[in-house]
DNA sequence: GGCGCCTCTGCAATCGATTACAACGCGATT
DNA sequence: AATCGCGTTGTAATCGATTGCAGAGGCGCC
């Protein structure tokens, strides 16, 4: 009663051997009608569970999978997770979760004991030596770098960002702000160079400032903004945070939103819609986007290894979409 | 190279018998100085990481702890997963994270296959049986059950419910609606009991909606408030999300806040002080309570297990406060 | 009645680590 | 010179499951 009861605790009480309640539990059909209910009582009378790490070992696999993400307390990602969670629970897997930033080492070691045999990786700034050397099945969701040797998922980040700008060039605007995300993100870049492209295309003058996708470099963004002599009339910000922040500095300057700039953000998080102004913004489907990426793992984990790709396989794109709020409208001169 | 090595393999390469390995790695101190430079170079030379499954089946531990959250996409919980797995990280160990909503088989499974080896519990409405079957260190946080045999850790949710209350008489309120969680929850319950006890001792009317702490929950309390017709002058909601809700519903009804409506929210998530108006509320010290879990749960840990304590230890609370912003203010009579 | 086949079950090896115990080498002590 | 003791190392058992192989038994068919 104290102790965990083992499998061989079960095989006594049926009086039948491990082997038998070993196949009873995994394959049924292969044990005799008699048998298998004898054992199933005895199951349920010790209240035994399988031991997962003695099964792990023998079986070299852990019926796990694993999520890095560069930041766990960011609201864009705990969305991505519990999709992530589900899809995994309903595939008979648990879910490891840890911070990407947790020291080459210790990062090593997370997908090289053994313990997951499958990941979901949401950074793109790892070492790509770490990344390529733990030899899982792996998927790059949302952020990612060509130098990892894995397939990836996500929207058209560059597209994405076109879609903003033309949305803002439909208004009339004919200058505009893009608050970009850390110079060294993926997601930032690509973004930026979809903003610039596009302006270029729609004749709308740009300017860009850094950020690092966070209200505070919104805010910031704003207050320099409201410096400007000849002020772009709309921002476009690399994240939904950093235009929310964006507004609400704007607005504690004394300045409307949308009547003195338009703002789009990107991301869609959940409080958009609830804010005021809503928030127009680029939304990106991060349920499917954590369930297309569980799914794709949970598919690798089963086939054989794939031997190293002769080339890169293009990138899995889900569809970002506009959603027209609040937040923008028209230029006024 | 192709095949994970394993200590059999250093032990070879360094010429020494894999129990040496074993001790250069966990007790270096136990392993005479030329020796353990061999086993290091052999493990540096062969890429050698400790297959956990192994370690995890001989020493009956498995250096884990598992998270349970009845929905991991609520903003509230990120930043407690974040402290809570900086803080196992920071101890060695690994994070598992699960929705608690799983049912009652695979549940029972996750605290009881050797996986983890301590539980941080943030939810009070699963079986109890189910809660206490699981022979394992585990800390109640936020929400807890008093029929769970645990070590519960959080905020004093009645004193801090009074907080809010208190401050809206201080500002000269004298109506005030609540709107409430689930019915069935604790952190609900607790909250509307400070809300009632505080409103009869500060001679202030309650009126009490159900909600469930969503934004909709939120807009639809602001839609029934509306239709009033002697209109409480403030709300105290039992969470920031469904306080947003509210006041975006007002808003968009046409009210002003706080000039027509003061509204309090509680738990002071990430976007309470960029809102608009940014928003009065009651901070929970969400780092520090994950953190705090996390340190107890892993010294419990430690420790030898303790049997069935004689009498329920009373809770840890860490301390809430009022946070004034925007969203209340003086009672326009 | 004998043979073969099929179904069900058990024996025992195995997964890859940790660790109790014993053995060994070697200098110090008597 | 024998003994003691200490620090280091190896041998082998062990953790708790899974599974290849072989044996037992039952059945049908000739």
């Amino acid at each position: 009663m104290r102790a965990r009861p083992k499998i061989k605790d079960v095989a006594t009480l049926a009086g039948v051997s491990t082997a038998t309640v070993s196949r009873a539990l995994s394959t049924p059909e292969s044990v005799g009608l008699a048998t298998r209910e004898k054992v199933m009582e005895a199951v349920k009378a010790t209240g035994y569970r399988i031991n997962a790490a003695a099964r792990d070992l023998r079986m070299r696999r852990a019926r796990s999978i694993l999520i890095l993400a560069p930041n766990l307390s960011n609201t864009f990602f705990s969305r991505i997770f519990a999709a992530v969670q589900e899809e995994a629970s309903a595939a008979g897997l648990t879910v490891q979760i840890s911070d990407s930033r947790i020291g080459r080492e210790r990062l090593l070691s997370l997908g090289y004991d053994g313990r997951a045999d499958g990941i979901v990786l949401l950074d793109g700034s790892l070492d790509p030596e770490v990344v390529n050397g733990w030899q899982l099945p792996l998927i790059q969701l949302s952020e990612w770098n060509d130098a990892y040797d894995a397939p990836r998922l996500g929207i058209d980040n560059r597209a994405a960002a076109g879609l903003a700008v033309r949305h803002l060039a439909a208004l009339g605007h004919r200058k505009v702000l893009h608050v970009s995300g850390p110079g060294d993100n993926v997601l930032a870049l690509t973004r930026q160079q979809g903003f610039s492209g596009t302006a270029a295309e729609s004749g709308i003058a740009p300017v860009v400032f850094p950020g690092d996708f966070t209200m505070e470099a919104g805010a910031g963004a704003a207050r320099r903004w409201a410096k400007l002599s000849d002020r772009p009339t709309a921002a476009f910000c690399a994240s939904d945070e950093c235009a929310l922040g964006f507004i609400s500095e704007c607005v504690h300057m004394g300045f409307s939103v949308p009547g003195d700039v338009s703002v789009v953000g990107f991301d869609d998080i959940d409080f958009a819609d609830r804010f005021l102004p809503s928030l127009t913004t680029i939304r990106q489907p991060r349920e499917a986007m954590g369930r297309l990426a569980a799914e794709r793992v949970i598919a690798m984990m089963g086939a054989p290894a794939k031997e190293p790709r002769s080339r890169p396989a293009p990138p899995i794109h889900v569809a970002a979409a506009l959603v027209e709020r609040a937040s923008t409208g028209p230029a006024h001169t």
